[in-house]
DNA sequence: CGGAATCCGATAAGATACTG
DNA sequence: CAGTATCTTATCGGATTCCG
């Protein structure tokens, strides 16, 4: 069994600050959550705090769209369904992995450059 | 100098298809232009055609802000200004190189993806 | 449980006209 | 040449409510 996705695994990356962007405002941290596996709606609604349901539906329609994911049905009471990265979206990921890595050298630097302009702009 | 910027050089890839998306929708076009050197104001406008002087105004705004490019007015008549990316700017520019070969290997693949949506919507 | 329907505000982008 | 000013439109994300 999959383990349970981590409630704050993403409250150390709000909304990208960095000039880089995947997809819509959601779509990285949910290919992050399918990273290991697939999930369920409900489970992706915990870490994605806030997130309300007509906007996640939106995110994960346009990624099926894209062929990033699969969307799974399966015919049970209570019904349940079951979101998986497919290949393309593993290799999606991976080159948001490079995204992350650049983040994590150079957001500092936008950060700075960014104070420096607000105080210039005296 | 510098060799002028061809006029074509996006006919090929307009508005990002690929769910990648660097800055604002004019941002990776620019640093693009700016590979090789500084260019001025009305030699950017060139090849991105159909850019409102306000939108590239804004765009070399928040990239001036972000630290990814500078610059340079000389007090001359007629006025010459002159934008080039910084060392942070070219950092992101080989990040993008990335992005592009993703594109170039995966989007035929996106772009089935949806036509095979669309189908399925009838 | 996994959505759909409706409404709303913020932001991005463009059209148009004018200026130091 | 290199912008600024003003207005309008389109898209995105969110709030709220309801349903099979």
């Amino acid at each position: 069994m999959l383990e349970p996705l981590d409630p704050d695994m993403f409250t150390g990356c709000p909304p990208p600050a960095a000039p880089i962007r995947i997809g819509g405002k959601w779509t990285p941290m949910i290919m992050r959550c399918l990273e290991a596996g697939p999930r369920r709606f409900t489970e992706l609604q915990i870490p994605l705090r806030g997130v309300t349901p007509k906007v996640l539906t939106e995110s994960l329609r346009a990624m099926e769209r894209d062929g990033l994911l699969a969307r799974t049905t399966y015919d049970e009471i209570p019904p349940r369904v079951e979101y998986e990265l497919t290949d393309l979206g593993h290799s999606l990921l991976t080159f948001m992995d490079a995204g992350c890595a650049w983040s994590r050298e150079h957001l500092p630097e936008v950060l700075r450059a960014r104070d420096a302009w607000h105080s210039a702009a005296t």
